[in-house]
DNA sequence: AAACTAAACTAACAAGTGTTAGTTTGGTAT
DNA sequence: ATACCAAACTAACACTTGTTAGTTTAGTTT
C-alpha cells in the first residue's frame, strides 16, 4: 500500500508538473505578444493561434486572461522585491549599493525580457493584484530614494537632486526590456558594467 | 459680390475653427485616457462619457478612433523631428547639442504630457502612419546617435559605447511625461539644467 | 417667420470579445 | 483489452466593440 501511494504520487506529481510546463508555455507566449501590442490588443484567440491551438484549449490550462497577467507581472516584481532587500541589507557604500541595483535590473531582465515590458506597460489592468502591485513598486522607489540620498548625505553622491537622479536611473532600468533584445552580442556583465559607468560617472570628459 | 463672398468665407473658416476646438477637445480628452489605460483599452463609449455625450455624437467631429490616435501622435513626433533639426544644423558644440536635446524633450513633454504617454506606448496602434512614424523616429536616433559618435570623436566626450549613452539619455527623456506632472512645482527651465547635469556630469563625486 | 447648421440624440448593425459546456482524441497505466 | 486522462476540439453564450443612419434640438442667419 505504502509503495502503491507513494507511486500514485509520483504520477501526480509528473502531471502536475507537465500542466505546469504547458502552462507555463502558454505564459511565455502571452507574454511575447502582450509585449508586441500590450494586454489589451492581444485576444484570447491571438494566443491561441499562437499556440497552435483554439481558444477554449487554453483554458484546460489557465483560468482568465488575467490569470496570465498576473502571472507575468507579479512573480517578476516579487523578484525586484527580493533583490532590493538584500541590497538595502548589505553594509556597502551607497555607489556600490547602486552598482547591484544596475546589475539587478540588468539581470532580471537578460531572462525576461518579455515579461518586462507587461511589467512596465500593462501592470495598470491588473484586477484584483493592482494594489498588491503598486505597493511593491512604491517600497521599491522609497528603497532607491533612500540609497540615493544616503549617499548625498556621505558625500559619495554630488548635491543633485536625489529625486532627479533616481528619476534619471529607474527609467533606465526599466527600459532595458526595449534594449537588450536588440544586443544579444553584449553579455550581462559588460552592459551592467558599462551602463553603472555611464550612470554613475556622467559622459563629460 | 466680393464682400459678399469674403463674408461667407469669414464663416466657413469660423465655422471650421470652432469645429477644430471641439474636435481638439475629444482628442485631448482621448489622450488622457489613453495615458490611464492605453488606446485599446479605451473604448469610444469610455470617450463618449468623459466628454458627457454619447459615443455616436463623437463622430460628428472625428472620423474614427483610430484617426483620433493619428491626430495625437503624429503632430508630436513632427514637432520632435523639427526640433531635431534646427539641432543638428547649429554650429555648436557636442555636449551643448545634448543640452538642447534635453530641453527640447521637456520643453515638448511640458505641454503635451497625455499625448507623450500614446507617442511612446501606443505607436503600435497607428495603423495607416505607422511606417511614417518609424521612419521619423529612426531619423531622429539616428541624428542622436551622430551627435554622440562626433562628441566622443572630438573628445568632448568620454569613450563610451554611444549606443549606451544614446539609450541612457532616450529613455530617460521618454519617461518625462511620466515624472513632470508629479512635479509641477519645478518649472521647465530648472528641470532642463538638472537633468542635463544628471545625465552628464554624472552623479559620482 | 423661415432656413440653416452644429451638435447632440436613438436605434441598430456586424464583428469581435472572454468564457463555458460538453465532446473527441490519442497516448499511458492497469 | 480497458480504464484513465491531459489536452485538444466544436458550438455556443452573453456582452462589448467601432461605426452608420436617420432624427431631434437649440441657437443663429437671412
Amino acid at each position: 500500500m505504502i509503495s502503491n501511494n507513494s507511486f500514485n504520487l509520483f504520477f501526480i506529481f509528473q502531471r502536475s508538473m507537465k500542466k505546469e510546463t504547458r502552462k507555463q508555455e502558454i505564459i511565455n507566449t502571452a507574454a511575447k505578444l502582450f509585449k508586441e501590442k500590450g494586454y489589451s490588443a492581444v485576444t484570447m484567440r491571438d494566443l491561441a493561434t499562437a499556440m497552435g491551438i483554439k481558444a477554449a484549449s487554453l483554458y484546460n490550462h489557465i483560468n482568465s486572461k488575467q490569470d496570465i497577467l498576473k502571472a507575468i507581472i507579479i512573480s517578476i516584481a516579487e523578484e525586484f522585491t527580493s533583490g532590493m532587500s538584500n541590497i538595502t541589507n548589505s553594509e556597502v557604500s551607497s555607489i556600490s549599493k547602486l552598482k547591484s541595483i544596475v546589475k539587478l535590473h540588468v539581470n532580471i531582465t537578460s531572462n525576461n525580457t518579455y515579461a518586462m515590458a507587461s511589467l512596465n506597460n500593462d501592470w495598470m489592468h491588473l484586477e484584483d493584484q493592482l494594489n498588491y502591485y503598486l505597493r511593491l513598486r512604491n517600497d521599491y522607489e522609497t528603497n532607491f530614494l533612500n540609497i540615493i540620498k544616503d549617499g548625498i548625505s556621505s558625500s559619495e553622491i554630488k548635491n543633485s537632486n536625489p529625486e532627479i537622479v533616481m528619476f534619471s536611473m529607474l527609467t533606465t532600468l526599466r527600459s532595458l526590456y526595449l534594449w537588450i533584445p536588440k544586443k544579444e552580442d553584449l553579455n550581462a556583465n559588460d552592459l551592467a558594467h558599462n551602463l553603472s559607468e555611464v550612470l554613475i560617472e556622467g559622459i563629460n570628459k
